[in-house]
DNA sequence: AAATGTTGTAAGTATTGACATTACAATTAA
DNA sequence: TTAATTGTAATGTCAATACTTACAACATTT
């Protein structure tokens, strides 16, 4: 069970942007420079936040801002943004049918496992870009 | 982020050997035959399912069983003794420490994402192989 | 209108991890 | 000894992730 390295970055860009607006124009090389990554990775991940409604980028000109307030804008949003596969678990396998645990597995692990995941995004819904802009000053 | 899928076939493998004891021999080719996979993999998930003192097998002539109650033994558990990378999250990256983000991220991060960690092993830690035994009747 | 800087996007490569498969020595009971 | 099974290594395959290069599209500035 793992996270994938996109949460962190798009957290990770977001607070660039907040912290350091006004001061300079926030484009994706700027970005790329704190986080450590290609420039790509982060115009692949604005992407994704722009399509969540968590921020706007100008075409041509350059610099992203954020669209909502840091109080509005929780880890549950911006990981709903980019990790697309709502998955979280492992249901795959392919268990007989014919054998009675084979059969009920999948349900079973599934019931609970929702339950699990659905108490880790309430977790990340009550951790907002404010309280983590807090931290970093 | 994501389980792999050692955890599914870990509580399977549990499941088969409590529910057919005493009816067949549950050997790795039985449990692989339920849970639909090779049977190496089985082989490899009892090594680490015997480490963590969950079960015993017997070299040669074949054949596993539980080393607790099924009241004794939880997902945490099994959880513990299949996924041995315990870092859950990517604190990876290489933040440029320049940078006040940069240099605060992974910290802050790391505060946050530990603490939903616990909080996830809280709740494997809370289903019982018992109650799944329960579940596939 | 041209030059410049940036985004949007595609394509190719590399790396990693998970899982599958084959093979065989070691082990144990019959 | 024979037969069945485990323990373990080696190898292959596949998917996901990330890195990189490249370039067309776009918007501003000159």
């Amino acid at each position: 069970m793992k996270f994938s390295s996109r949460l962190p970055i798009a957290v990770h860009t977001l607070l660039v942007i907040e912290v350091f607006k006004g001061q300079y124009k926030i484009t994706s090389d700027f970005i790329a420079g704190s986080v450590g990554v290609n420039p790509v990775i982060i115009r692949n991940i604005l992407i994704q936040l722009k399509t969540a409604n968590l921020v706007e980028v100008a075409a041509g000109i350059g610099g992203a801002t954020l669209k909502k307030s840091p109080q509005e804008i929780t880890l549950l949003d911006i990981f709903h943004a980019v990790e697309a596969d709502e998955s979280l678990f492992h249901i795959h396998e392919h268990p007989n049918p014919d054998c009675l645990v084979g059969r009920n597995i999948n349900s079973i692990l599934y019931t609970h496992f929702d339950k699990i995941k659905k108490t880790v995004e309430q977790e990340l819904n009550s951790i907002t870009l404010q309280s983590l802009l807090e931290q970093v000053k």
